[in-house]
This record gives C-alpha cells, structure tokens and sequence, in this order.
DNA sequence: ATATATTTTTAGACAAGACTAAAAATATTT
DNA sequence: AAATATTTTTAGTCTTGTCTAAAAATATAT
C-alpha cells in the first residue's frame, strides 16, 4: 500500500537519505534546508507532514531519519533517476552534464512498469554515467573497490570509475582535459606546494589537474 | 520568452485544444469542466488565470479560444505525449492500450533538448501509436487521407490507420479481434438490423465489428 | 414574453507548500 | 554557569488549485 507522493515529498526525502549518507546520524533542519534550496521553517512544516505518513522518524529539535518505508521510497526515486540519465546518455546523445536537471522531472514519473521495461532496455546497467551505482528494485547498491584519485602515489595509475562532483562546470572541465569514465590515469608528478598532480591521461598528453579536481575523482586501482 | 506552466495550465491548454478541433467555435466552461474532471467554478478560476496570462481569450459566460501562444503551447504538450507513446511502444515494447497514462505525465517534462533527441531517436515519427498525427516543432501536423470505416460498401476494403476511441477497453478489444494499426480489413456483409459488419482482417478469418466499433476504426482505402 | 431551466460566475473556504518574523530550545563561549 | 550565538520551531501569510453554495446571466419552453 505505498501511498502516493508528490515531488517535493520524494525530494526531500531524497535529501533526507543523501545527507544521511555522509553523517549517518539523524539529518538536521538547516542541512535539509541547504539540500532543498528553502528555508528552515519550511522544512519543520515538512517534517510534520512526512513523519505522519511515516515515513520518517522525527524528534523536535533532533533532525530526522527515514523509516523503512522512506527509506524504500528513496532509494526507488535514485533508481530512477540514476536510470533516466543512463537512457539520456546512451540511448539520445546527451552529454553527461547535460542530464541532472532533465532527471530531476523524470525521476518522479510514476510507473513501476516503466521502470522494469526501461531498465531491461538499457540492459540492466549497474553504474550511471557519473559512476554511481544504480540501486537495484529492492533497493541494493552494487559496490565496488574505489579510492580517490588524490590517494595514488606517484607511477600508481587508476580506471576512472566516478565523480564525486555533479556540477556542470566540474564535468565540463573534465571533458576539456579528455578525462572520461574508463580513462586510465597516470601520477606522473605532485607539487608539494599545493598537492597539484601531473598526469598523463589514457596515455596520452600530459595533464595537470588541482587538488581540488583530483579530490572529486574515483578509480579503481590498475 | 515562454513562460513556464504548471502541469494543470498545460493540462486545460490541452482540453481547450481538443475540445476546440471538434466544436471549432469558443469552448464552454461545462466542456472544459468535463474534459477536466473538475467543477464548472474551478474551470472559471483557471479562465481569468490563463487570460491574465495571455494565453486564451476569454470572456464572461461566453467561453475561452485559444491564443496564438496558448495554441502553440497546446501542440507541443501534444507532440510531446505522442512521441513519448512512441517511444514506449516502438522502444520498451508496451502496448497502445498502456501508453496513455503514462505519457500524459512525460508530456509535462520540460526540454526543449530532450524532445528534439527524442524525436531523432525514434527516426521523426509522423503518427503515434494509436494512429494520431504527431505535430512537427512549429505545430504542423501531417494530415492524411481518412475514412471511417462503417463507410466502406460490401467488398470494399481499407488499411487501419488510426482509431478515435483511446479507452484500454476499446483497444483490448481490438487486440483480441487481432485488428491493430495496418491490418487490412475487407467488408463481407452488413446487418440491415444492428448495421454490424462480418470483417474479415488481412486476409484472415472473420469477425463482426459493431457499428460501435466500425465507427471508430480509421482507414484508408486500398 | 414570461416563467423555468441551465450555465456560468462569484463568494468564501480549504489543503499543500512556501515565506518572514518572532519565540523557544539547544550549543558554544567566556 | 552565565551570556551569547546558533538552530529550530511556531505563528501568521501567501499562492495555487481545488471545492460548495448562492447569485447572476443566458437559454429554453410554454
């Protein structure tokens, strides 16, 4: 009996697990507030509303965590996100910064059906084109062996496998510099002044890529 | 610089449409109403809305037409429904009788991008999966030569091109009679009494077809 | 052409999701 | 541990899309 959920329910609810990720402990007001983009009442307002549907456990000034149900809830809307925006790349072209924005309306498309039948089209893919891992229909991530690009010393070498970064202005830039999910990367040089590292790219041209951007990649060791 | 519209807005643009290509002239507030499933006052609020937004041209007790602009909007919620159809049908293999209800949540995603690539993908389709025309980008459709088929006389016979009842009864029904977009259908005999028709369908066994039916079957002569 | 019926609009309310400003609770300093 | 700062909640509004009941306009029938 899964009771049906507007947008902003599922939205923030995705927000609740997302930050919930990364503190594991119950979420606070002011984190979901900056997650959602709106102001602290509102989400108390929201709160209310989403631990009467049960699907979350919320405490008066101790911040909330989702039920099972929520949980459930979550994770099928980042299935169908993470989903959609393999459809939008691999099947129509997009680029991979072009599709979080357009995902974020189809992923609250209501239709277990659809689901099933578009994830056999796409031929059950257990990474999106971020490299995330694509939540199973019970709910389970496939995981796997990655570390940040950061941690290699140099001659260590590693297959990008993900981005810890979203943002189109982070992707765009790995694109200008060649680096794409599968690209082998070589530590060539680090900077001890700011932790800089040049690197040689699927063995090409040499590359030099900031702390920051080398922070926001995950290989897998090669 | 198109304004953006709620789900609801697009969704009376889409019945002032439909209701406007049968009757021609100014739609009621009680057509409206119907199409919508909502209250004739509801339908009223939203008149002054869509007015106020220069989208419709209404006046008090004598029915709303579409604008310029609010034509234009009809016909792309339009294109896109049916080229989500489409693609639901040609791609991840659903039947013309599941596609409505879906699409009619795909047709509100907003991107320009994504129905462009869309329409590429599934080669420039002309007409859906229920035989309806599909807009082109500036909102032309492409017309067809069409007869119903309760017009046909005794051994004429006609292709199926499209159908004027979308209801999933209506088209289970043709599945089971194995009439679908394409079939040949051949008149062999019509009752003096029901005006019923014995069929028989590309060059299959027969069946007989109500007038209800019949009349609701589009074909093109061949 | 007057009375009756139908259609449409207005008036007043409600729920969802948001806001601001102020109050209350919790955390952090000194 | 008191004072200050931060976080969270409450209170009161707003907008959107909806509703019902009553009033106004239009259409139909006698």
């Amino acid at each position: 009996m899964t009771q049906r959920l507007t947008h902003t329910e599922e939205n923030y609810l995705k927000a609740i697990y997302k930050a919930n990720e990364k503190t594991k402990s119950a979420v606070n007001t002011n984190t979901i507030a900056a997650y959602m983009n709106t102001s602290a009442a509102s989400v108390t307002d929201m709160m209310k509303k989403l631990a009467n549907k049960e699907l979350i456990i919320y405490e008066r000034y101790k911040g909330a965590r989702l039920s099972p149900t929520g949980s459930k809830t979550a994770t099928s809307v980042i299935r169908k996100h993470r989903l959609w925006e393999t459809f939008l790349v691999q099947k129509l072209g997009f680029s991979w910064e072009e599709v979080h924005e357009i995902a974020e309306e189809l992923e609250h498309i209501n239709s277990d059906e659809l689901i099933t039948k578009l994830d056999e089209y796409l031929g059950f893919p257990k990474y999106d084109p971020h490299g995330d891992p694509i939540p199973s229909a019970d709910g389970k991530f496939m995981l796997r062996e990655q570390m940040i690009l950061s941690q290699l010393n140099i001659a260590e070498s590693g297959i990008l496998v993900g981005v810890k970064n979203h943002e189109t202005s982070f992707l765009s830039h790995l694109n200008k510099l060649n680096i794409a999910l599968g690209s082998s990367i070589l530590i060539k040089e680090r900077s001890d002044f700011d932790k800089s590292l040049k690197v040689s790219v699927s063995e090409g041209a040499d590359v030099v890529l900031t702390d920051m951007v080398a922070k926001n990649l995950l290989i897998r060791k090669s």
